[in-house]
DNA sequence: AACCACTTCAACCGCCTCCTG
DNA sequence: TCAGGAGGCGGTTGAAGTGGT
């Protein structure tokens, strides 16, 4: 259907507000409340598009923003969430209290972006740069994809458990449309929003058992399942891409050494964490080249391309760290040597 | 001091979803 | 059920700021 400009552009102000008319939108606002954006700048006697005033409220003017520099918490979360729920600002936003989602998507695209790209990590897929790497060889190595998967670090639980909740209650009214349809297949304890479908396919998009689809999840997102499924599952989302093209069969789960429970969630065994000589052999590798990349442990066959990984004391310091603004970019990119945030490894089977 | 290149971020644009009549 | 409006969201832009020469 057609749509209507938000406003008539005609007579109508653009560009950086002034004082007055922040003054103006203020006032109006403390005292009427926000609401009905259509109506409210000629009410409050501006020339303004409504949404240009909504915009100016939320992300400038709002009385709770918090102004000022990242800290490193909030950024490891902005990373730690971006890798779960890709560009969902809002939703990122909504777990960092006093940013708005347009700084969060500001500070993406100035700072942390940047700086994965520097250390040769996709910030898209929060994977290392397959265009750095040997294509081939991994090519090679991709029928031995699944093998390590119990080796698989996992997402900070507690992370996992925000965006799990922001997932679901974003797509309760989708999920409640499908699960029934879905719930004849799955087991009665399964969580509705690990039972999507994709809707284009109109068949599971991740079947990961052959026979009997119980988990299939969507392929115009991360996956994600239920927290507490997580905790013992932990996909990446390297891991996300692969099964998504290869549809994972429970042959692949059983050889992997993943073993599937009576809800069907699939029991992982360890979880790996890394030393900080292992991420910083990555983030500074001898060369360029990234096959110098070492591969850290005796692990063979350890898949473990995770973007977030658990960091239960992902602190480096009590107090928030602010990493934005004063510090170099170098000296943040070395903060991160200190936490085991943005840690993986590259598993021998690259090699 | 002037110029240029680069960075930052507020603001805009257009599309999408939800709500309402 | 559907059309249309309102609000929300993510991508992009461009002016202002900053640093180097």
């Amino acid at each position: 259907m057609g749509r209507a400009p938000c406003c008539d552009k005609n007579g109508l102000k653009k560009g950086p507000w002034t004082t007055e008319e922040d003054q103006k939108l203020v006032d109006y606002i403390q005292k009427h409340g926000y609401g009905n954006w259509r109506t409210l700048p000629k009410n409050a006697g501006l020339q303004r598009c409504g949404k240009s005033c909504r915009l100016r409220w939320t992300n400038y003017l709002r009385p709770d923003i918090k102004r000022g520099r990242f800290s490193f918490e909030e950024e490891e979360t902005i990373i730690q969430l971006h890798s779960i729920l890709g560009n969902k600002w809002s939703a990122i936003a909504s777990r960092l209290p006093g940013r708005t989602d347009n700084e969060i998507k500001n500070y993406w695209n100035t700072h942390i972006r940047k700086r994965l790209l520097r250390m040769g990590i996709d910030p898209v897929t929060h994977s290392p740069r397959l265009d750095l790497l040997d294509i081939s060889s991994i090519l090679n190595a991709s029928s031995q994809m699944f093998l390590g998967m119990q080796h698989y670090p996992f997402v900070n639980p507690d992370l996992f458990k925000l965006a799990s909740s922001i997932m679901s209650s974003e797509h309760h009214k989708d999920l409640q449309k499908s699960s029934h349809q879905q719930n004849q297949l799955c087991h009665p304890q399964i969580p509705e929003f690990v039972q999507l479908q994709d809707p284009v396919q109109q068949e599971p998009a991740c079947t990961m058992f052959n026979s009997t689809p119980c988990v299939s999840l969507p392929l115009t997102q991360p996956n994600l399942v239920n927290a507490d499924t997580y905790q013992s599952s932990s996909f990446t989302d390297f891991t996300y891409q692969q099964h998504s093209h290869h549809e994972l069969v429970s042959d692949d789960w059983h050889k992997s050494g993943v073993s599937l429970t009576d809800d069907c969630v699939p029991q992982l065994s360890s979880y790996n964490y890394f030393t900080s000589d292992d991420v910083h052999s990555l983030m500074y590798p001898p060369s360029s080249e990234p096959s110098t990349f070492h591969s850290n442990n005796n692990c063979n066959q350890n898949f473990s391309l995770a973007s977030v990984l658990s960091t239960p004391s992902s602190s480096p310091t009590p107090n928030s760290t602010i990493i934005n603004g004063s510090n170099t970019e170098d000296e943040r990119d070395q903060s991160y040597d200190s936490s085991n945030m943005l840690k993986f490894e590259i598993p021998n089977i690259l090699f």
